[in-house]
DNA sequence: CCTTACCGTAAGTATCGCCTTACGGATCAA
DNA sequence: TTGATCCGTAAGGCGATACTTACGGTAAGG
């Protein structure tokens, strides 16, 4: 999954990931998103095409609108990549780390 | 856990990634390790200085050496917040994105 | 003690990344 | 057609970052 690059550069961004995280709850117009965030809407406009290229959204036309809304595939070779990355990772460590991951999983 | 930012930051940068996984299959030390990579000795020194203030990779000193291993409590600290920020970010997407990741994961 | 091996830090440089403003295309209403 | 709205792209500035070489400090060995 060679994406796993542009995913993990897309997510790095706080700007980008606050994006990411407000198409989550609802998709959006790129005007409507914009207003939410205190940069102008053109940087808003080049987030959006890094996060569509590494397939955490995706858009679709309406009318003169362009729709953004994440992309569920995408993030899911992102979970699938890193799932195996950590269970490469973590190798003898497995059992400490799953033993701390879900003490404060299930302990909230 | 406001490590997210530099651990996803720190996972952004391929380099970086490549020495955190080598170092997921076994810990090393700084000059065994940087011989395993195209970049000079200090290059390795600075990315494992921001992978261990990422708390994504820790270090030992042994007589001269300096033995750095994946930390597994900062990996877990990671999994949990991006296994939160799956669940927001998939809201009403949530039952196909987890049709898509499954898929592929149970069908190696 | 002196030398050697191992490593981190400092300083300098070139490239990359995020932002802004300016501009042009597309769609809809009047 | 004309004008207004919505949006992407282009160009440039400026700070962040990823490298290099040079240097100093620490531990082991002769």
């Amino acid at each position: 999954m060679p994406d796993a690059d542009a995913q993990l550069a897309a997510l790095a961004d706080p700007t980008r990931r606050a994006i990411f995280e407000r198409l989550a709850r609802k998709p959006l117009p790129v005007g409507e998103l914009a207003a939410g965030f205190p940069i102008s809407r053109p940087a808003v406009s080049q987030h959006l095409r890094l996060l569509e290229a590494a397939r955490l959204v995706e858009h679709e036309k309406s009318g003169t609108q362009n729709i953004y809304r994440v992309n569920p595939e995408g993030i899911a070779a992102l979970r699938r990549y890193l799932d195996q990355l950590w269970s490469r990772a973590l190798g003898d460590f497995k059992a400490a780390a799953e033993a701390s991951y879900h003490r404060r999983k299930d302990r909230p």
